[in-house]
DNA sequence: GAGTTTGAAACT
DNA sequence: CAGTTTCAAACTC
């Protein structure tokens, strides 16, 4: 089933729908099932949070033939539903443990749950094969899930269940604007107008195309991290794209739906810890109605919703579940206003943005004591993407980019071309900014129809570390001979390889010029390492001895007592000295100069000393006095 | 800080 | 794919 337009897909990072993961299955009962997936597509309720904002989506129904007998491979009850009308092994999301739990719970429980999660238009209707979702937004209009009588997948966990027994299985429904796939027509009465409009954001979110409800196993994960208040932000991180989707939405006074009656830790959906952070994984829609899940511990329930434009990316938890108080909000937790106002908006935003916002209008709510909290937003807004662990993209903070003609939509723009808003950039006529998501959205489309990997590291990194990193397309010099920082390669530390394209290229392991270099940088990197310590150690010993000889200047006169002087202090000294003698020697400067600067050092030092002697005198007196 | 050089990105 | 232009960073003075 075609759930995502190819517009729309090709509109979106291939990270976000990538389909490696997800494998087609046949559609077939027979396969054994695993003890260590979980029901996702089949048979299972799904409540799942959205803006205004619940999305709580009934439970796939038991097939509406025979009574089947199936058991929740997760807690090990069975559950026997018989006729249309019974839910069949309804499942929840939870936040259990901070993680977005695949829960079974009681039909009755998960009905219940729906309704209290329903806001008032947010009836959850369970019809036939169907799933009448709640309400994204505030239109009031359902968006409708079909699923199917048959077609329980193999690998889906069907564990412990009847091999025999129909297993619904859930089908992407396509609404709204062009997608509208004829599977809503036997929706019945309880179908109403799907309008795209019931999903505009405050950012120009266009209509939503389809709501894609799958699973998979293996496949990527989105971490959600949830806001605390309305409208809010949850971070969502893609691994594999170095873009960070952040979700805004507009929370709901909407109870919790599908709350979990047994929280199954067994069965985390996602591999993050984080308090409260949850984890789907990212399926990309064509493929959703055959998943099966990869021998991942768990079988999460995924639900995207896209748009022409705009991703949205359907909550995981019902709002109220994902709202943490105030002691107890996990890292990375950003209380926020949506930019726009009291709309819902969607918006892709770089991982270093929530970092970037923290800095200007936002305010951290993250509080834990091992987490604090810039460090803690910033680690989490970063993305670990294609290897690259967030530390090393957190290394160093980017420079301020000084695009003038760009817009900084356009990869000249590193902080573009990095996933990032720009933020106390010199540039000009930026539209790397929330408030031109649209345009930066068609950016982003553009440089990935352009190239796949634009936003993909350059430095590959190798398995067996740094000696193995090379540039991924090398590198095109003709004049730098790669010894300079207009050389990718020589920029990124690494040598040329095989693949680039440069001329003169005098950047390789034997190059006399590179090690030359080489050496240049490292011993002025040690030189100032030096440096700093020896004055470290200096000050450190000053400080010392001061502690140590008050007893002796309170009992002195008007001089210095000779202690100061110690062996300590000597070497300190002699090592300025020395780095001074060496620093002078690497430059090639004339003996006279040399000499000249070792004695200015030793006077520093002397003044040092002399200072702090004094210092310590003065201070001994006036304790004395 | 202004001007130049450079090579990646974008365009044709 | 190749040649050209555009662009912003790196570099020089």
């Amino acid at each position: 089933m075609d759930v995502v337009s190819p517009e729309l897909n090709s509109l979106l990072p291939d990270e976000i729908m990538d389909t490696e993961a997800i494998e087609e299955v046949p559609h077939s009962q027979s396969e054994p099932t695993h003890d260590t997936s979980v029901p996702m597509e089949t048979d299972s309720s799904i409540t799942i949070s959205a803006s205004s904002t619940l999305f709580a989506i009934k439970p796939a129904l038991a097939t509406s033939t025979a009574a089947t007998k199936t058991t929740d491979s997760l807690t090990g009850t069975t559950v026997s539903t018989s006729g249309t009308q019974k839910l069949a092994t309804p499942f929840a999301f939870s936040a259990a443990n901070h993680q977005i739990i695949l829960n079974k719970v009681a039909s009755a429980q998960a009905t219940e749950a729906a309704k209290a999660a329903a806001a008032p238009a947010q009836v959850i209707k369970q019809e036939g094969q169907k799933l009448l979702v709640t309400t994204i937004g505030k239109s009031g209009q359902p968006i409708v899930l079909q699923l199917p009588h048959t077609g329980g997948k193999p690998g889906v966990s069907q564990t412990s269940r009847d091999a025999k027994s129909p297993t619904p299985q859930f089908k992407v429904v396509t609404i709204g604007g062009r997608e509208l796939k004829p599977v809503l027509s036997s929706a019945g009465n309880q179908v109403t107008t799907l309008q795209a409009q019931q999903l505009k954001t405050v950012q120009n979110i266009k209509p939503v195309q389809s709501v894609a409800v799958g699973g998979v196993g293996g496949s990527q994960f989105k971490t959600i991290i949830p806001l605390a208040t309305q409208p809010n932000v949850q971070q969502i991180q893609v691994p594999g794209s170095r873009f960070h989707y952040v979700r805004l939405v507009t929370a709901t006074t909407a109870s919790a739906a599908g709350q979990p009656s047994a929280p199954n830790t067994s069965k985390p959906l996602g591999v993050n810890t984080g308090a409260v952070r949850m984890s789907v994984p990212v399926v990309q829609a064509q493929t959703m109605k055959q998943v099966a899940p990869k021998p991942l511990t768990s079988a999460p329930q995924v639900v995207t919703t896209t748009q022409t434009q705009q991703r949205l990316i359907m909550p995981a938890t019902p709002l109220p579940q994902i709202q943490p108080n105030f002691t107890n909000l996990p890292p990375g937790t950003v209380l926020t206003s949506a930019p726009g106002g009291s709309n819902v908006g969607y918006a892709v935003v770089p991982a270093q943005y929530v970092t970037q916002l923290q800095q200007s209008q936002f305010v951290t709510l993250a509080s834990s004591s091992s987490f604090p909290a810039s460090s803690s937003v910033q680690t989490q807004a970063k993305l670990p993407y294609n290897g690259v662990s967030a530390a090393e993209t957190t290394s160093r903070p980017r420079k301020p980019c000084n695009c003038t003609k760009s817009q900084c939509l356009k990869l000249y723009c590193d902080c573009f071309a990095n996933g990032e808003f720009c933020n106390n950039c010199n540039c000009n006529n930026c539209f790397n900014n929330l408030e031109h998501e649209t345009e930066r959205l068609k950016a982003i489309k553009t440089c990935l129809d352009r190239n796949p990997e634009a936003f993909k590291p350059k430095i590959g990194k190798g398995k067996e570390g740094e000696s193995d990193r090379r540039h991924s397309k090398g590198c095109n010099c003709k004049r730098s001979g790669c010894l300079k920082n207009y050389c990718e390669c020589y920029e990124a530390k690494i040598m040329c390889s095989s693949i680039c394209k440069c001329i003169g290229c005098k950047n390789f392991e034997e190059s006399p010029e590179r090690k030359t270099l080489m050496h240049l940088a490292d011993a002025a990197e040690v030189r100032v390492q030096q440096q700093t310590a020896a004055k470290t150690k200096l000050s450190s010993q000053i400080s010392d001895l001061l502690m140590r000889t008050t007893p002796i200047i309170s009992s002195g006169g008007g001089r210095l007592p000779y202690t100061f002087v110690t062996k300590e202090v000597l070497e300190a000294t002699c090592e300025c000295l020395l780095e001074q003698a060496k620093r002078a020697e690497q430059t090639r400067q004339p003996q006279v100069e040399a000499e000249r600067a070792i004695l200015e050092e030793f006077g520093h030092c002397l003044m040092s000393i002399i200072s702090s002697a004094g210092k310590a005198k003065t201070d001994c007196a006036s304790i004395n006095c």
